[in-house]
DNA sequence: GTCTATAGTCGGATAGAC
DNA sequence: GTCTATCCGACTATAGAC
């Protein structure tokens, strides 16, 4: 038997101001919220991390590893399987999308509120570090799969498909906000294929005329 | 000769909140910021409005009045035009998102920021007022422009054109820091076609086979 | 209408006992 | 490692002079 599956400390806050930071923002959550959330003492949170960016940043980084490893794996894997011929675009949206939908976590809408709105710098840091290597090594991969775009055209309907993934994250929400119930709840996670449908026609599509 | 075109300090605590409360957030932003930034006395919001939530919504409705009114008479033209068949789908997705980006002011980051994120209640009462009426309205328009998908299918793609939207609205930004200025600047408003080349053809693309 | 001054609250961070 | 108590700064909002 394991002699103790309760969660420590650390862990009890990070799971906490994962949980805060993604429904109400940084600014937004108080670290008083955090730790009544976590049912832990206030000073502990500047014992175990030193501040409140510092907290931020492990609430991030314990997510993001595991689900950008993934990532590669699967992208690796379908790029084995396409040989010689560009992966279809179905399948790097797969490799992108489906990890962090599958994750189970809410650090996919804190990666949302980075990726839109977030203005302060330490959320150009963790973006830094934890997104912006697996955007670029993506961005090359979608090139090669969309010859028919211009270089800057695929990134910019790259952008597009992160924020109709975005919106998947609170679509749920929205939707039964706006049609008061009429649309069912919808995890995230079983959408992902109708937005990689969707996505995959808008990427497809030709190459619009006009200059950037 | 006009007398006196100098804008009121009233007129002044809107520009500066609107442009502080879109790139910074509601809870990021103080009336400290916004005054300074206006040049006024800090006491002078709470005479002209009597919160800072009350200001946001004297924000807001200032923007989406007008915005809102040029949906609708574009909507109305493409109707006309359409006669007794479906609307096209790309003037429907004109429509809604032209306006808006070509208001050349920053509510449309601000509707993003409350679209996605905010969860506040002020934040619930403005979209209900100033955004759930359009939206109600041409969902029903690109319902009857897509028959080949069930409501709720509409009514999920609709949020996918609503999140590439909202990404236009930081593209710029984004792609400057992702791609370490190899992206050129891209004036929202420039963007719209591509936008709405890219959402046509994922809202066109036959129904998802899964049910919702 | 516009200012100064301040009340009253809440925030992050820390010191020091245990 | 965990607690209590507290410092100090920033915030919204208001009172009251002009």
């Amino acid at each position: 038997m394991s002699p103790a599956p309760l969660p420590s400390t650390k862990d009890r806050i990070l799971d906490a101001a994962e949980l805060l930071f993604a429904d109400h923002g940084f600014d937004a959550t108080s670290l008083r919220m955090i730790t009544a959330h976590a049912g832990v003492n206030l000073a502990a949170v500047n014992y175990h991390f030193q501040s409140k960016e510092a907290l931020l940043d492990a609430t991030v980084a314990r997510r993001a590893t595991p689900i950008n490893r993934r990532r590669l794996e699967l992208l690796a894997r379908y790029e084995s399987e396409a040989g010689d011929k560009p992966v279809p675009v179905e399948n790097l949206l797969d490799a992108f999308l489906r990890p962090i939908l599958e994750a189970g976590c809410m650090v996919p809408r804190l990666m949302v509120r980075m990726l839109y709105l977030e203005q302060k710098p330490v959320f150009k840091r963790i973006f830094q570090r934890h997104l912006q290597p697996i955007v670029q090594r993506f961005t090359e991969a979608f090139g090669r799969s969309l010859p028919h775009l211009p270089q800057q055209e695929v990134m910019l309907r790259m952008q597009f498909v992160l924020g109709a993934f975005a919106q998947l994250m609170s679509a749920t929400e929205t939707l039964h906000n706006i049609t008061e119930g009429r649309f069912p709840a919808l995890e995230p996670s079983r959408g992902v294929g109708y937005l990689i449908a969707f996505s995959a026609a808008g990427l497809k599509s030709p190459a619009f005329e006009n200059t950037l």
